[in-house]
Formats: C-alpha cells, structure tokens, sequence
DNA sequence: TACCAACGTTGGCGCTACCAACATATATGT
DNA sequence: ACATATATGTTGGTAGCGCCAACGTTGGTA
C-alpha cells in the first residue's frame, strides 16, 4: 500500500498518519537490526541503565515504558547474552539490582550507530529544520499526554 | 512512564518519539472506540467502501494496508455484524464483491464522530498551523517510504 | 495447451501492549 | 506492635497487528 492508494479519509487522519509513520520507522530500525540480532526494547534498556547506572528492573520498567512483566523476559534475553548484570539488592531484598557490564556497553555503542543510521534513512526526505520541526511536534504531543503505564 | 522520565537520548529519537505518539493515538482511539465496540481496522474498510464502492477483498487489502489474509477474517467479522455484504464476483470466480450495506453506513458515521473527537483529543496541545503541519510532515515521510505489502 | 498470475482462505509466527494474580518484602498508620 | 497497604519480581494469559507460506481455484498469456 502506498499511501496515495489509502483512503482519502484515512490519509488526513492525524492518528492514521502517525500509525502508518511508527510502522515505517520500526520497519527500518528493524531491518538495520536484524543482522545483528538486536531488538528495540533491548536499546532502550542498555540506554537507560548506561545513563543513569544500575537500577531495579521496576524503575527500569517505568523509565523505557514497558510493564514490569515484559521487563523480565528483557532482562533475562540480556544476561543471558551477559550484556547485563541481575543480582539481589542487599539493602531491600524486593529488588534486583540491574546493571551493565562491559560488553553491554560495547553492545550499545554498536547500537547507537546503527539506530542513528536508521533515523537518516527515515528523515531522508526532510530538511534538518524540518526534522527539528516533527521532533518538537511529537514531543508537544506526548508531553501533554498521560503515562501509558500508571500500573 | 512520562516523557520527561524516559532517558534523554531515546527522548530525541524520532523513531522512539513517533512510535510513542502512534501508541498514544492508538490509546486515544481505542479508548472511545471501545464503548461503542469498535475497531480501528474496522473503519478503515468502512471507510474505503464508503469512497469507492463495492470491491473485491485483495483490492481493499491493498488499499487499507492490510493483509490479504487478515481481511479475511476482518470480512468475516462486519458481515457477522451485517455491516458489509461478501457475494461471489460473477464476472470474475476468483473473486468476492464486497459492499457495504445500510447498516454499514451507519456504522460509519458513528465511528466518524469518534475519531474525529479522538483526533482532537490527541492534538489538544498543538495549535491548528501546528497540526497542518505535523500532518504535512508525516505525509512527506510516509510518501517517501515504499509499500509496506509488497506480497 | 501449458504456463503463470491473481484471488480467497487457512494456519501459523513474532512483536508489542496489556492485565490479573501471587508470594515476598517493605512501608505506613494507628 | 501490629494490621494494613503498597512495592517488587514473576508467571501466565489475552489481544491486536503485521507478516509469511502454502493450497486450491480461476483467469489471463505465451
């Protein structure tokens, strides 16, 4: 489907619009992860944890936006793959403590450059202002909305 | 999680921002479609039956963006609820006509106000030059971008 | 006629977002 | 202090959505 065979309708739909465009950018951040095995959820996590430092998997949750659950099984793909560390935190025993190791951070570097390789590919047929523009537009938008996950 | 919560380098992604405003949109729209029974699937092919009139199934896939397979069912489900008729295309045996019926129309209209009130719900931040232009600025994306079912 | 393309259909896979429930552990109010 | 509420990790399950492979039927083409 191009988009000019959509609807006429459905093409002036804000929401439409923006499914339709999420689709397109995880297409093309996936097809830039595949062949290295990467998946979205495990960027935002290596991200998270490399700004702010280790942290329970329930703050975690709340910081990437995924629920407690999903977190766990994200948990478990990463230490498996020994890019992340899970231990019991000593001072409140409710707690894992997850933090990054060194091949976790060598993961997100690669990561990094191919995600930003990604966006390019995206925002190809935008000018630098412009993107700056459909940045500022989103982030309006999501600031003015709730969390997803008040759970 | 709140936006402002969410590490600093996914807050300027656009792939992150835009799939984050597709899943606010999509809570938006769910959100009052789900009283009233609704799917969002559901209104695209209303929508295009409504525009163009009686097609066969793998030219409405095309045109709503969904699979060849999944219409299918999505058929099966409006004319369950006798929203739409599916009748063996005479001229062409390979085919079904799907049409919209009576009650579909309706049914459309219904789902129109909706999401109308949705849309403005989900650009409530944003002034109406802002709004062109976030639509204007996803189009170009999306134009840009090839099919999505090249299948 | 032989071949290829399109159609509808079934069945399946994987990702993502959710929710409910539970046991355990901590925090809070009285 | 004790009862109650809340937070955490975990399991398991639901649902929508996008996508793919295969098959039998039908139509168009070489």
């Amino acid at each position: 489907m191009d988009i000019e065979d959509a609807p006429a309708p459905l093409r002036r739909l804000p929401s439409w619009l923006v499914s339709q465009a999420a689709l397109v950018a995880q297409r093309t951040v996936n097809n830039r992860l595949g062949p290295i095995g990467g998946q979205r959820r495990e960027f935002s996590l290596l991200t998270a944890l490399d700004e702010s430092g280790p942290d329970s998997q329930a703050a975690l949750s709340r910081r990437c936006g995924v629920d407690r659950s999903d977190m766990v099984a994200l948990v478990n793909d990463l230490a498996r793959g020994g890019l992340v560390e899970r231990r019991p935190d000593e001072t409140d025993r409710r707690r894992n403590v997850v933090s990054l190791t060194a091949a976790g951070r060598n993961r997100l570097q690669a990561l990094r450059e191919v995600i930003a390789a990604a966006q390019d590919e995206l925002l190809a047929p935008l000018s630098p202002s412009e993107r700056d523009r459909l940045v500022a537009l989103l982030t309006t938008v999501l600031e003015h909305h709730p969390p997803a996950m008040p759970a």
